[in-house]
DNA sequence: ACCATGGCTTGGAACGATCCAGAGTTTCAC
DNA sequence: GTGAAACTCTGGATCGTTCCAAGCCATGGT
């Protein structure tokens, strides 16, 4: 070494261990031992070399420690697609604690973006230039092309969301069990003494909105109440939630409504509108996501809240597992909503 | 080299520079040209190896080029903390497009999280082991802690939110006009035959407070009506938002109220559902952010909306430039923002 | 006095890419 | 036909780290 680089004379580059090295008067080597196996070395030795690392503020180059040991402490995450209704910011909350809970194990999250149209785009060029160790997948319910693409690929990931369409997939998984969401949803209502609960909820070919209905039914079953007439199944969009009630309301006038989704349950919101109904008097509602909207719309609307941060929490313990056992086949996780209860019932 | 490595026994390491140049019978350089300086080679030359790159499925290692070339292409952007209100859906949906914006310039966006309480923390790790190119600072509006501690480590950064409290930084910046948003809000409000348009905005010491209440007092008075007692200053919460609502319409009774955000708005709300009061029939409210929740709740709020779609472009612009012109100085951008008219006025 | 043991430290090689300087080839003007 | 310039391509060095195998040294048993 012909020169040490700190003393330069421009904008100081960052220092290496072989400045630190230098500095402290032991070889790189050692200098390495005492940022990854502090153990390794004799007490005094260790204190001379974490001198020199404070003193030059030395932190290991992340690419260079990429290259060498193939792990770059990043967790790729697909940007989920935006969309209409409240789902996103549900998605965001998750986000959020996500990276908190990947920070305190040492990972950051690589965001990236991917044709919403290609349920794949994106994955290929991380893997391929081992940009990411793993990756967390999100939206197992529209099909399981991103995980058995990735099972075929051998890539490592965790994925929110259970494995819907493959019952023997191998990789480790979070859920919310939603069934038992729509259930003590629809129980709170039976408590507060109402028997006629409608269901406003998805179509028939959503995974999720089927999950979510079939609590609703087992809970009115449980009690001996009656679904028939009750249900109703469409779109997730605030239009389609205010058609959905302003049918149901017209035709057999339940006393409470159990909705999908939070945008569903602001649908039915405008029907109440129109028809001069006040929501939690006239009529209860209660919704799914306990979103941003349904903590405030007055007089707020009870909702079904999933731990997304458990959930996150739950994900980054698995994915170290994952990452420190390459063999690793956790078994899902499935964790429990609860309702939040506002004025809307 | 002993052996290709794509021959390997278990699962086939990704392909290098060696492979592909082995294949196509020439050396690493020429791989290296074909992908980056592609008109360097000759045409024949260069088919050849794209055709080695396409049978390998070779990408460029991520951690060997960023160790080599001293850039990772990455972003980094500090999650913004969880906010109570609506603000951090906006966020998201500023989020979202700045993602989508990068990876047409081929960065990714690298989510780091950092002690609320503190400004600084998260960033100095990521410096020192070079892990990003750049970050995107985002709530200048707090203080300019952030952005004078990146200048002094001569950090590369732009910022979303203009330089509040150093009008003479040079980095690169990009924000919303929410003064003119302000005006346009109340003079939308004139236009709907209202004289009495109360303001509620946050506290004095908050500078975008002041900066959109500044463009209600300019339209108040361009068109001369009085702004005495009609404005509030509270909290950037729903309950506070409350209670300024009830004192105001207590007191002066305005038949319409701009807010400083959406949360407020929907504390006002609150305080109408409480006297029964119909939203966009006996009163008019207008708010910031054009929130999810302002787009949901019956009859939809009016509300300013910001063009986070082309800030965040402008921002990956700006990062472009200055990425490959270190010493770019871009004047600041100013973008205006749209009043999105909805039901409640 | 000698060798084995274990604790601590070291220099060289490697990860996979790009930079650099030079070598070989072609082109073209004179 | 020759030399220079332009065009292609190449091998070696390098980025900053960790892996690996070996070296040094004190300890302790024989």
């Amino acid at each position: 070494m012909v020169m040490p680089r700190s003393g330069g004379h421009i904008s100081a580059a960052p220092p290496t261990l072989a400045d630190v090295a230098e500095l402290a008067g032991v070889s790189r080597q050692t200098v390495s031992n005492a940022v990854n196996n502090p153990d390794l070395l004799r007490a005094d030795t260790l204190a001379r070399v974490q001198d020199a690392i404070d003193k030059l503020g030395y932190q290991p180059n992340r690419a260079a420690r990429s290259l060498r040991t193939r792990a770059s402490h990043l967790i790729g995450l697909r940007m989920p697609a935006l969309q209409e209704g409240t789902a996103n910011a549900m998605m965001d909350r998750f986000v959020h604690t996500f990276v908190e809970a990947a920070a305190e194990t040492g990972y950051h999250v690589l965001l990236f973006y991917g044709d919403p149209a290609d349920p794949l785009d994106g994955y290929d060029e991380l893997l391929r230039s081992t940009a990411v160790d793993a990756f967390v997948v999100t939206d197992t319910h529209l099909g399981g092309q991103q995980t058995t693409w990735l099972q075929s690929r051998r890539a490592r990931f965790v994925s929110f969301g259970r494995p819907w369409t493959q019952p023997d997939a191998k990789h480790p998984w979070v859920d919310v069990d939603l069934a038992y969401g729509a259930e003590i949803a629809t129980e709170h209502l039976i408590e507060r003494g109402h028997s006629k609960i409608a269901w406003i909820g998805w179509h028939k070919d959503s995974l999720l909105g089927e999950e979510r209905r079939s609590g609703w039914i087992h809970a009115m079953h449980t009690h001996g109440l009656s679904t028939t007439g009750l249900a109703s199944r469409t779109e997730d969009s605030i239009s389609s939630g205010k058609a959905a009630a302003d049918a149901i309301l017209d035709e057999t006038e339940p006393t409470a409504l159990v909705c999908a989704s939070d945008t569903l349950a602001m649908g039915v919101l405008h029907s109440l509108f129109e028809r001069r109904l006040r929501l939690g008097e006239d009529i209860a509602v209660v919704g799914f996501d306990d979103s941003q909207v349904a903590q405030t719309v007055p007089p707020g609307i009870t909702s079904v809240r999933p731990p997304l941060e458990e959930a996150a929490r739950e994900l980054v313990k698995a994915l170290e597992e994952l990452l420190a056992t390459p063999s690793y086949a956790a078994p899902g996780v499935m964790l429990k909503p609860v309702l939040t209860v506002r004025g809307s019932s």
